[in-house]
DNA sequence: CCTTTCATGTAACCTGTTACATGATTGG
DNA sequence: CCAATCATGTAACAGGTTACATGAAAGG
């Protein structure tokens, strides 16, 4: 499972609590996991129980327990060999063009209507992601050669928001052009 | 769930058997999903149960009976009502650029083996798609309208495989650009 | 003889999400 | 007084996958 090696690949950098990992995926732009407890407390019981990290139970005053995981070697093995395996290809999920393959039954304004609003949206999540890239530095006290890497995930991920948003600016002039076509060549409106 | 509207949206061009619908899934290149019979033909329940679909069952010599769909009323409204809901935002799914986030243990050689590997991946799928998109036809007897945003559609997918492919060239090059002054600075090997 | 096509359906599993549950401490 | 932070965990659900199950007919 990715997310199981994504903890690893956090706890190889420094030991961390289940709560430490949720604020990191939470605010990362390069780790696409939400932060959910579900997700980050089960896999750290699988992780121990296969002996991939060891756990440190840390008592505080006036706050609640932590529970601190250390990669071990065996870990660390792990982790190198999954880093290692064949990459597997991107896979992108995108609602909006099932929703518009099926606008037959809509008028050309309620499409253009649509198009306005995906582009509005992208637009705006664009903007927050470059922001929020611009705020944390996701690699602090680590190598140069992972400040680029890192660098490039991060640009990656805003590129592909910045190319979807090309995308449907240039459909939406397109649209525009050929709506006047589409109205000579059937002689008349649709709805 | 979108799936459910995708069938709807497929019913809404004419009458299908969930076999029928199962094959222009897995055949589509502008809907991404796999055409597994688990949630196509559970679909179809609920659809019916929801009276958004009828069903006919036609018998055949020779061949297994098929049971046909066909949209309703109901199934157009809620059709046309889901095609206009505010669109949300792509997600991509990109385990890869996990992967890459945690290279730190491997040395400069085995990172440019791993972004080689991927890049050959995306190349070969990119070319297939394409030959794919060349030899099928998705929107036969539809209007002009329809089919230009069916092709966009599957430029959409295209480009953004295409996108993919151009970014890892561009992380390789600079890769190697870096490594000489990664060796300077540390004045020494990695591993 | 074996594979593909036709056609329907079920079971098991994986990954991910939101929401619920508990409970002390700190700050506005 | 209310919200946020600290910190752990569970439950319910949504969406997707592969594999299993059945069985006739056609084609190489």
């Amino acid at each position: 499972m990715a997310i199981e090696h994504a903890i690893l690949g956090l706890l190889s950098w420094r030991p961390l609590s289940g709560y430490d990992l949720k604020k990191k995926f939470a605010d990362s732009l390069a780790l696409p996991w939400s932060g959910n407890n579900n997700q980050i407390y089960n896999s750290l019981v699988r992780l121990h129980e296969d002996g991939l990290v060891t756990q440190e139970i840390q008592y505080q005053e006036n706050l609640p327990a932590r529970k601190v995981y250390t990669i071990t070697d065996k870990g660390r093995a792990d982790l190198r060999q999954w880093v290692l395996t064949t990459p597997e290809l991107p896979e992108l999920h995108s609602p909006f063009l099932i929703q518009l393959a099926f606008t037959g039954v809509l008028t050309d304004e309620e499409i253009d209507g649509l198009l306005a609003k995906y582009e509005d949206e992208i637009d705006l999540e664009l903007r927050m992601q470059q922001e929020k890239a611009r705020r944390v530095s996701e690699t602090p006290d680590r190598s140069p050669r992972e400040a680029f890497l890192w660098k490039k995930i991060v640009e990656n991920r805003l590129d592909s928001y910045q190319h979807e948003l090309d995308w449907v600016l240039q459909v939406g002039a397109e649209f525009q052009g050929l709506k006047k076509d589409w109205e000579v060549g059937k002689h008349g409106n649709n709805g």
